[in-house]
DNA sequence: TTATCGTCTGAGTATGTGCTCATATGTTAA
DNA sequence: TTAACATATGAGCACATACTCAGACGATAA
């Protein structure tokens, strides 16, 4: 059985140093958690349609619903997750709403992430 | 109600222009699904914590359970999923298998994504 | 005011998912 | 070979989630 690191522990193949260096790589559990709810809300393919749709041009919940061939309820349900994350920001011209991205962040996420899957 | 868009539809507050132009930035069938099952993967907590724990230095199996407080199962179960989406890649050393980040887009997608939610 | 339209929200439901447990696989040492 | 250990995998269950439907909310126009 190789225990080749001087780190290793007696009982089992477990290295202390490792684990202790580990957890200075931990978040705030709250920094955790909204990480982790970033990827989660861009982990959905409807909302990743969303989010592309908006990449080039603001759209309305109708646009969106149109689009994606779902009824604006369903549309408007992510909407609101996206929202709540800053995902995606709305302007209102009367009774209609407008959604774009919020930031840049965004883009360059989905950029990052399709230089990965086509590496 | 507002028309002020010259590609606004008669009959709601559709704009034909936005969607033709939204539909432009629609992914291959198969890209759309490996973006969204990529960020998924890093939208859970668990895995987001192998994977910051990964971001320094390789570790085993082992080492994530006792690092997490989770069973090694629950950790093979998870590693399994990064390992499909090739986020993270192994090493033989003997019986144990070392686990480290398959290649820099991961930490680039976590310090982007700290970048926002930090904003 | 009322009527209409765009959007939002709560309830209900079907599907997805992350864990535990038990077992299988694969490697090393005796 | 057998035994021990590290890891992987399948089944089952509890919980999360994405949709539809029905109705509410908010803005505009008559």
């Amino acid at each position: 059985m190789p225990k080749t690191n001087e780190d290793a522990c007696l009982c089992r193949v477990i290295h202390p140093k490792r684990i202790e260096k580990a957890s200075q790589t931990c978040l705030q559990p709250e920094e955790h958690e909204k990480l982790a709810n970033l990827f989660k809300a861009m982990g959905d393919t409807t909302r990743l349609k969303i989010l592309l749709a908006l990449s080039h041009e603001e759209m309305c919940v109708c646009d969106l619903a149109a689009f994606l061939g779902i009824t604006e309820s369903a549309v408007s349900h992510q909407l609101r997750i996206l929202r709540q994350l800053y995902l995606v920001a709305n302007r209102r011209e009367g009774p209609v709403l407008y959604y774009r991205l919020n930031d840049e962040h965004i883009s360059r996420l989905i950029d990052i992430g399709l230089e990965h899957i086509r590496e």
